[in-house]
This record gives C-alpha cells, sequence and structure tokens, in this order.
DNA sequence: TTGTCTATAGCAAACGTTTCCAGTAAAGAG
DNA sequence: CTCTTTACTGGAAACGTTTGCTATAGACAA
C-alpha cells in the first residue's frame, strides 16, 4: 500500500522552531518565548523585532511542546454515548462553540452505545492528557467515572447522569417537570390509556421522566398501567417491537410518548405499519429536542430543552473544574409545547 | 470566579511516568519503554515485569511526551463548512469511526460558513501538529490551502471541492450524473418549468449539479431558463426568499430542486406559505443524503449519495496521505432515487 | 563615587518520552 | 580456550517549549 511514495515538491516537512527564530533575530530562545507569550519583561524593540522574524519565517508555535511544558493541552474531551442521536450533533455544536471561544480545543468520541467502547474512549483521553473530560455515559455505573475518584484526575461534566458518590460537574434536564405537564394535559383531555416507550432506567433521563409520569397520574388518583411501559432501549429496532405490542393491545393505547430520537423513529415506523397517523387516529408527544423536528414535522408536539443551551452549560461547567473550582450540577429545564400531534384525538 | 478552590479529595493531579515504573521495577528508563512499546529486543520476563509494575501504578503512557518525541500525534484535523448542516454529522460520525479503527483521533472544528473562521481553524490544527486535515472549504480560494503547498505540509483531503493547482487528495461526488437522470425524468413527465435552487457557484458541487441540470436540458434541444435558477447561498434564508420570488414566476415553475438542507429548509417554508404540498401541486426533488429524510419523510425524491461512504474513502485517503503515498481524487456515485413527491404531478 | 534598584536578557534545567550507542554476559564456533 | 555472535540492558541525547535563576547595564539616590 505505501509502495510508491510522496513525490511532494521540495520542502521537507521540518517546521521552524523557535530556536531558529531566536538564531536569525540574534537574540536568546528565553526571548523569543517571552516575546512571543506575551510575558511582560521583554521590551517594546525585542518584541517588535521577534514578531517580524516569526512573521518572516513563518514560525508556528508547536502546541504539543507547549503541552509537554507547561502541563495543559486545552483540549476538553467529549464522550458521546451514541453519536447516532442527532440531539448530540446539536450538543456537540453548541459545546465546541463555547469551548472554542475559550481557547479550547475539541476531541470527540464516540461509544456507540457500549460499556467497553467507553471505557476505551476514557482511556484513551485520558492518556492524551486532556484538560477535563464531558461524558454522556452508556450506564451510570462507568468503572472510569469511580476510578476517577481515587487516582489522578481531570474535572469531568457529566450530561444527564447521576453517578452516586461521585462528586462530579453534572448538567441535568429537569425532564420530569415537562413531561409531567404533557401527561397532565392528555389526561385532562381524556387520555386513560397513555403508553411510554424509553430508553432503559439504568440512567437518569428514563428514571426522572417515568417519575413525572407517573406523579401526572397520581395527581389525579390514577395508576399507571405497566403494560403501557415499554422500558429498556434506545434504540428505534427496541422501539419498533414493543410500539407493535403497545398498539396491539386491548383497549389500544390513544396516546403515546416517544423518550427521544430512537423511540421515535421505531413508533413512527410501526404506526406507519398499522395505517395510524399522529394527531388524528393517536395522540403523540416526542421527548427531547429533535432538530429535524422543525423542518418537516412542525406539528409534532414534544416536550422541549434547550440542547444548546446545555452543551454552552456543559462547557461552562468544565471551565470551571480546570479553575479549581468546586463540582457544581447545573439543571435545565424542560416545557411541554403543545401542537396538532396530540391534540384533538379522542 | 476562581474563588473557593477545589477540595478533590486527597490525591494530586501528578500522574506517574516512566520513571517511576523504571525505579520501582529496578531496570532502565529505556528498558520501560520499549517493554511497554513492543520492541523486540526485550526479554519475556523483563517485560513481564515492568506490565506489571506499570499496572501496580495504573501508568498511563503520556501521548503528549510520546508525540512531541516522535513527530506524530496520531491526530487528524476534520474542518466542517457548517456543521449546521447534518450531513456533516453523518459524515464526521463515518469518517471518524474509521480512524479511530486505525487508531487516529479527530479534532473536529466548524468553520460556520466563514472563511476567516477556517482560516484559524487550519492554523489551530496545524500548531498542533495534526498529522492530517480533512476540509470542507468555505470556498475554494482558501490562501491556508495554497500555502500549504509551498511551506512545510501535513496530507490534505478536500470533500467536494476542487482548488484548481493545489496537488491535494479528494473526495467528489459525482453529483450531476444524479441530477441528470433526476432531471431527465422530470422532462420526460412533461416538466419543462424546472426551479433551482442551491448554493454559490465557488464550490464544485453547485458547479457540478449545473452541468449535469444543464446537460439534461440539452441532451432533448431544450434550453434552461435562467429566471429558474437560484444560485447563490447555502443557508435557508436564501433558499426561503429566492424560492417566493420562483413560485410566484408566471408561469410557476412545475419543480423544484433543493441543493442540500438549507435549500431544503428554505422551500419547504415558502411552499407551506403559499400552501403547496410536494407530490400534489409541485414536483419536489432534493439533493444529497439527509438523515432526516429517512425518520419523517421518506416520500420524498432524492438524489441519494452515500454519505457515510464519502466519511469512510475520506479516512483512507488521509491515512495513505500520512504513509507517503500520491495525493489522489477519488468519485463518489449519486443515484436519482424516485419517490412520491415528483410523481403525477402535471 | 558608590550602592541599590529596575528593567531586561541569557543560561540551563525541566516536561516524559524514544532511540541511538555502547556495554555485558552467555552462547556458539573454531 | 579464545573469538565472534547473539541477545539483551543501561546511559544519555534529543524532541520544542517554558521558566527560575543569574547577569548586566543603566537610572537614580545617597
Amino acid at each position: 500500500m505505501a509502495s510508491k511514495k510522496s513525490e511532494h515538491g521540495p520542502s521537507v516537512n521540518q517546521r521552524v522552531t523557535i530556536r531558529e527564530v531566536a538564531a536569525k533575530a540574534e537574540v536568546a530562545l528565553s526571548s523569543v518565548s517571552r516575546a512571543l507569550s506575551g510575558h511582560p519583561d521583554v521590551s517594546d524593540e525585542m518584541r517588535k523585532r521577534v514578531k517580524e522574524v516569526a512573521d518572516e519565517l513563518g514560525y508556528e508555535p508547536n502546541l504539543i511542546a507547549q503541552s509537554l511544558r507547561s502541563g495543559v493541552t486545552r483540549t476538553i474531551g467529549f464522550v458521546v454515548r451514541d453519536i447516532n442521536n442527532p440531539m448530540f450533533a446539536l450538543l456537540a455544536r453548541s459545546c465546541e462553540q463555547e469551548l472554542r471561544r475559550n481557547g479550547y480545543s475539541m476531541i470527540l468520541v464516540n461509544s456507540d452505545g457500549h460499556i467497553e467502547n467507553e471505557n476505551r474512549n476514557f482511556s484513551l483521553l485520558r492518556r492524551r492528557r486532556v484538560d477535563g473530560i464531558i461524558a454522556s455515559l452508556v450506564s451510570e455505573d462507568s468503572p472510569y467515572i469511580k476510578k476517577n475518584l481515587t487516582g489522578p484526575r481531570c474535572p469531568i461534566v457529566l450530561l444527564d447522569r447521576e453517578v452516586k458518590g461521585v462528586n462530579a460537574s453534572a448538567v441535568l434536564a429537569d425532564h420530569a417537570a415537562g413531561v409531567h405537564q404533557a401527561v397532565t394535559q392528555l389526561i385532562k383531555s381524556g387520555h386513560r390509556e397513555i403508553a411510554f416507550v424509553t430508553g432503559s432506567n439504568n440512567v437518569y433521563p428514563t428514571r426522572n421522566r417515568l417519575h413525572g409520569f407517573t406523579k401526572a397520574f397520581e395527581d389525579v388518583n390514577l395508576k399507571v398501567q405497566p403494560d403501557l411501559l415499554a422500558i429498556g432501549g434506545f434504540d428505534a429496532d427496541y422501539a419498533l417491537s414493543h410500539a407493535r405490542i403497545l398498539l396491539n393491545r386491548n383497549p389500544a393505547p390513544t396516546a403515546i410518548l416517544a423518550g427521544g430520537h430512537g423511540a421515535l423513529m421505531g413508533i413512527s415506523r410501526a404506526l406507519k405499519e398499522k395505517n395510524l397517523t399522529m394527531g388524528k387516529e393517536i395522540a403523540f408527544i416526542a421527548l427531547d429536542q429533535l432538530p429535524y423536528l422543525e423542518v418537516f414535522s412542525d406539528n409534532i408536539s414534544t416536550v422541549y430543552r434547550d440542547t444548546e443551551a446545555i452543551g454552552r452549560e456543559a462547557a461552562l461547567l468544565i471551565l470551571e473544574g480546570i479553575e479549581g473550582e468546586k463540582p457544581r450540577v447545573s439543571v435545565i429545564e424542560t416545557e411541554f409545547i403543545e401542537r396538532a400531534s396530540s391534540q384533538g384525538v379522542i
């Protein structure tokens, strides 16, 4: 494969170093370093000369060497549970933007839903000596997070996860509130058979949503019917197979909640199979802010959270952690936005 | 802000180095390095002992130091024109996956459509000494790309861009073929007033699509009507305002092509304003693979390209470049997939 | 004039690895 | 038994920076 060697022009891949700048400007290495890094103990004349020579030679500081010497990489690792979920694109984007505004780069790694990948990702990021890690965990008992408690550590911000005993920063969405609003509204409209398809309850969002869901029923002295809950997987396949079962139930559900992107995909397929239309034969509510909903299906009711705000907040928390502040938890509100898909049924 | 200092337990942020492993194992530094890096000149016993001690101490190799010494970072920079476009999520994901399979990490940076950001991004990546850069340029006369010709360089893979005079690798989609198929089909169905909204023609995809578009007309001795072309912007606002104009034209277009995500967004809004439904009053075809189309609007005709294949191919090309191979261009096919939105109108 | 202070510059030691070179002991060849 | 070879091991230099310390020179005060 690497048979025919490159014939890239005459230029060698040899970069100009601070040493060459120093030689050409006829000053000491240390003076060049100080001049370029904005150190105060440098005369204006020296700084000017050094900068001129550096520009002339096309000097590009070696961030690797700087990192080694200074112990700081100005890099944040972002571990994402499953990048298939378009919500994460939104999240990663706003986060990267905020980090870059503060002079940090982001390394994004994807766990694809597998805990082994996640562990490898953490390990990689630590070897790369990132200054902090923002993580959306596959499961809440990640050995790596716990290890981070005892060993040498870097600041961590968890996204929508509660790890007991770990004093890490976190950004949590108040899913319960939005779901509570949504379900209350459904009940008020006369719905009783409300189905709910969502991810496994080894992570905070599921538990938290379930809490809001249950409370809405309890508030009006009704009981949740367990066989209307499909809890166990974030992926579309899980949602599809369980939505099929739910739709065949007797009595059939008159409303259905989709806990995120995978659930939405699976359910919408199941509905299509049975020729049911959201907002006509069955009420439908999507949880999470899913960017494509705004493009096409602006008639879909949703429990909204400002995903970009979550990304920005995560960036701020990690920067705080790097500055040595104590970990803290930040909560993001959610809100039920009612549109056609959950109205007028029944 | 950084007032109250962290009270992180007793562990200091001091990592164990190869030196400490050497001390504890009572061997030389160099032996530890060789033992852990798989160098052949190490006895089995030595390797075993060193590995035991390293595990025991929780040694995590410092990739920064390794990079500095070896001159290789095993990191690829990915410069994306505008991460708002969901197509790029698909692209970046498949690319990252392939890179990671080969032991590389990816740093993703977003230019947000501005050439100044793009230049800053290139500069940053070079200072970070990435081993290669994969880039979707804002415009094809990027000074940085050209500079890379003369100065010390790293391999570059361009995504859907042709930069004249620059002998860089590239992955190009054969947009023309798919657009040609699509327009030919429309013409065959009786359409004559076919509108086309797409990005500025300072980049390859626009020029290439336009080529396929024009050729389809010429093939049957028809002429493209210039006032049905809206060429100039990838963003939704541009598309919206120009789609409005197009829809008010007399005679009104009977079919409309959307050149990517932004165009699709803008056009679909304009259609909604005029209460036109795709596939009913007007034929509609979307260019590019847009992930959300498969979720909701599986009835939308589209010129498909395998975006994930593009990502994988870009990864392979950059790895080739790192191995010293000559730059080369890889072409990805496109294909017209006819669905309801472009049938049965007229 | 001498001494102290300030501003600036240079030297050299680190940061944590890899790798070249030299050295040693055991093994095999003659 | 000696010589060469083999198989390892250790020492030290290097990668490109930053930074603590020391040195110098001019300014100012006594």
